[in-house]
DNA sequence: CATTAATGCAAGTATTCACTTGCATATAAT
DNA sequence: ATTATATGCAAGTGAATACTTGCATTAATG
């Protein structure tokens, strides 16, 4: 390749699409903003539609549980911030995709559409077995230890969402750690 | 009016565009769905843009600071409870202006992109009163009331979307119950 | 040097789509 | 009955846009 045509185009294709969805962006804009000649993107992608599927698919992260598990001590609140670091990172990098899944038309692009749904159900998943144990430890007071990661999980998400709409998500967000703090001491036994 | 056309396009306007954004719906399209002759909706409206537009802002509800206010007990549990009610009950109201607030293209339509995350700050700032006074009557182990009630809105708008994206929405959700209970456990002092 | 692969350029095609114009028609109001 | 209003219908315009074709050019490779 002369200057890696293919990955400027992915490039600028994430940008675009993020920032507008699929049908605002024409592929001309694109060309231009990757410095390209439009013809060059049909004759890599074949069509428009191929290059939207396979920019979501390369740049997309998905949660790797040693990240959220790798250093559990079973001191609640130092848990929950071990995991909501590991979920603000992967959010971090997956911002561009996730606001591709907010503007998807699920008629179109099903697949895509229920990716992002999908993942935030994996990071439940992921964080699950440790409030089952925290449970089994008679820290809990909940009955329902599933449920509790699950709306861990929203929370971080709804947060998170907010920041990023707010564009205050580039600054540290030390409301993070208070929001475990509280959810700490929301859930635990404190008897 | 003979049969209130622009009632009717509006109401078709809002199931489209909430489903697949500005760009991707035609007039052509929203004729058929509104069961309307294309050329009537540039009769009422001009042109597309301003039927976008005026969808949006004559659908949208706005927060009322009683449904959020009207019964309060100061027993945290309680009144969360009833924040979070408020709350649903406005979300199910906006579901599909919540998604053209989330489809919108911010270049094309600011104002409307602004709005959604304007009315969520005005929750935030309705029920912070409420947490100053808990402050100030020595319930809070927090310093930050105001951190507080952000936090609390931002919670339950990302658990409702998360509901809304998997289609849960309509059942009515006894998590919200226990979410309540785990947030207000977090924030009050038990001494 | 010769070949091949990647890219640019010019021009064009077919389609969709927002939006217009002119005229006919049906209904409601006076 | 007459006027005004709302709507439908036929036809069309101009622009944007996805995608194609044919040829020239450049750069890397053998």
């Amino acid at each position: 390749m002369l200057q890696n045509s293919r990955e400027r185009i992915l490039s600028a294709s994430l940008d675009l699409f993020s920032e507008k969805g699929y049908k605002s962006v024409s592929t001309n804009e694109i060309a231009e903003k990757a410095g390209v000649n439009e013809i060059t993107i049909f004759r890599i992608f074949g069509k428009k539609k191929n290059l939207y599927t396979e920019v979501f698919y390369s740049f997309r992260m998905k949660p790797d549980p040693q990240d959220f598990l790798g250093n559990i001590t079973y001191i609640p609140e130092d848990d929950l911030r071990a995991f909501a670091s590991a979920f603000l990172k992967l959010f971090i990098c997956n911002t561009k995709i996730v606001n591709m899944s907010f503007r998807v038309v699920q008629s179109e692009f099903r697949e895509i559409a229920d990716e992002l749904k999908q993942q935030i159900m994996d990071i439940s998943s992921i964080i699950k077995p440790y409030f089952i144990e925290l449970k089994s430890r008679g820290l809990l007071c909940s009955d329902d230890p599933g449920f509790l990661a699950v709306l861990f999980t929203d929370m971080l998400f709804g947060y998170s969402l907010q920041l990023l709409k707010n564009g205050k998500l580039d600054i540290l967000p030390s409301g993070i750690k208070e929001l475990c703090s509280v959810f700490a001491r929301g859930i635990i036994n404190n008897r």
